[in-house]
DNA sequence: TATTGTTATACTCTATAACTATA
DNA sequence: TATAGTTATAGAGTATAACAATA
């Protein structure tokens, strides 16, 4: 066998490889939940300790309130999610995960955030040193 | 400072992090076209040199083929890609970029495929290092 | 009969603009 | 007046089913 090209540009490319990966798994998550990719995200968003409002789920979604709305009739309709009253502001919703949402929640969020098992086959200096180099692409 | 966490989920949840970044970033490369991200990856499904029947195009973006007719009715509004018949087979339907399309899809892509900066950054060991571990991850 | 691509239909996601009810 | 959320509307993406033309 030949050496393998480390490039910076090869070195991109399994990056990129890895991000679709990773963008089909957790389409395959939502799928298994019978979830949109929007749904889950915003399940995921959803903290189940303390309601938010719409407001709040549609700045961390980046995107608009109409759209939280629509979003949010069809995992109520699910009965993952409840709209409430705030106490403090009768205009706002604030939007709390029902038992099923909860449930439902975490195991999409075990499956999601598990490191693939190859994660558990490097060493520690292995992992250190890659999450030094992710640290700087990342720029954290 | 304090040692940072290297554990595997510290360093899957970094990966997390640069997965959402380049989601981003290619939704940003797509929005400066005016394309929306389908749009794009449809371009970059295309061979600028070698028309392909639509039935590919699904194949490869893994959707139905009355998908593929929306979207290219749409890019071909545009005057991005043309339908042009098989001589092989009347059925079928080839894709060929235009010269603006070509154009488009070159300077897209060119955004899209360009490594950061932080990555030459890296020295050849720390690269090499990188793609073994990334090979793993991925399974290559 | 089987296949390629289109059309008809339906649903989700998304945004903008106008609206309601509060503040 | 300003803000939170809804409704009305529109367009893109997606799939399924029925269809036309061709193999």
């Amino acid at each position: 066998m030949t050496a393998a090209d480390s490039s910076p540009a090869a070195v991109w490319r399994r990056i990129g490889t890895l991000v679709d990966a990773e963008r089909d798994r957790v389409q395959q998550i939502a799928c298994a939940f019978e979830l949109s990719v929007p749904q889950l995200v915003a399940l995921r968003e959803l903290d189940p300790d303390a309601p938010q409002p719409m407001g709040r789920l549609a700045c961390a979604m980046t995107c608009d309130n109409s759209n939280v709305t629509g979003l949010i009739n069809r995992l109520e309709k699910r009965g993952l999610v409840e709209r409430r009253a705030d106490p403090h502001d009768r205009r706002v919703r604030v939007l709390a995960l029902t038992d099923e949402g909860r449930r439902i929640r975490a195991e999409a969020l075990a499956r999601w955030d598990a490191p693939p098992r190859e994660l558990d086959g490097l060493d520690a200096a292995e992992l250190e040193q890659l999450r030094r180099t992710l640290d700087r692409i990342v720029g954290a």
